[in-house]
DNA sequence: TGCCAGGCCGGGT
DNA sequence: ACCCGGCATGGC
């Protein structure tokens, strides 16, 4: 498919799936920290077991920069366990807080002062943060415009016929950034809105294909 | 009761 | 440049 056809799909498809969800107001969790502790807690896992997870670091009080540096790897690890692979989360977490600490004294704000380009490519030395958790940090915790891929995103995609099976994740997200204007609201809403449909009509156990909105 | 969930890394070919 | 096993809890 190409340029403008490919265009107008987007669009078309943007209004169809708002027409039917509406605003999803992502990403849920308040603070740019938050956000960018479930961006990681949420690696290959459901979100209600991130909640539970989340929900335990609050009631720690460590759900900031400076506590959770503070904070042991090992009791890091006990308090997010209900997110599973809480071992690795636990070291993913603590590599991104050195790297905050080391490059931006610990300053979110000073952090998302980069340009996006170069951002990127910082998170995606840190180990642990791969394409996608880069570009959630950086389009709901910093506001920048990007373009984020997930599963649902491919799973739609393909099994809409817009994109092949095998695309891969810069393939995916060049679609969106080329034809689309680059605009973090529509960035923001556009994913939330293909996270909700995947969770509704396309699981891969249980699609529901007959009453999805997109047919 | 097995299979899957808003990935990513490291080692092998 | 791909391909694969490992990581782990909770819900349906």
């Amino acid at each position: 498919m190409k340029g403008s056809g490919l265009s107008n799909t987007l669009k078309k498809t943007y209004k169809k799936l708002f027409k039917a969800f509406s605003r999803q107001y992502w990403w849920p969790g308040r603070t740019q920290f938050e956000i960018i502790v479930g961006a990681i807690l949420t690696q290959n896992t459901a979100w209600t077991n991130v909640e539970k997870a989340i929900k335990n670091l609050k009631k720690a009080k460590v759900l900031y920069p400076r506590k959770m540096h503070d904070l042991s790897e090992r009791e890091l690890a006990k308090l997010i366990r209900p997110a599973g692979y809480f071992n690795i989360k636990a070291k993913r977490l603590k590599h991104f807080l050195n790297y905050l600490f080391d490059k931006y004294s610990g300053r979110l704000d000073k952090l998302f002062k980069k340009r996006t380009d170069k951002l990127r490519r910082e998170l995606l030395l840190v180990n642990g943060v791969g394409m996608e958790t880069a570009d959630s940090i950086l389009l709901y915790a910093g506001s920048h415009p990007i373009f984020v891929v997930d599963t649902y995103t491919k799973r739609i995609l393909s099994r809409h016929m817009i994109i092949s099976e095998d695309a891969n994740y810069d393939e995916i997200q060049d679609i969106f950034m080329k034809n689309l204007p680059h605009d973090v609201k529509i960035f923001n809403e556009y994913h939330a809105l293909f996270v909700k449909l995947g969770k509704d009509f396309c699981r891969n156990r249980k699609p529901l294909c007959s009453k999805c909105p997109m047919m």
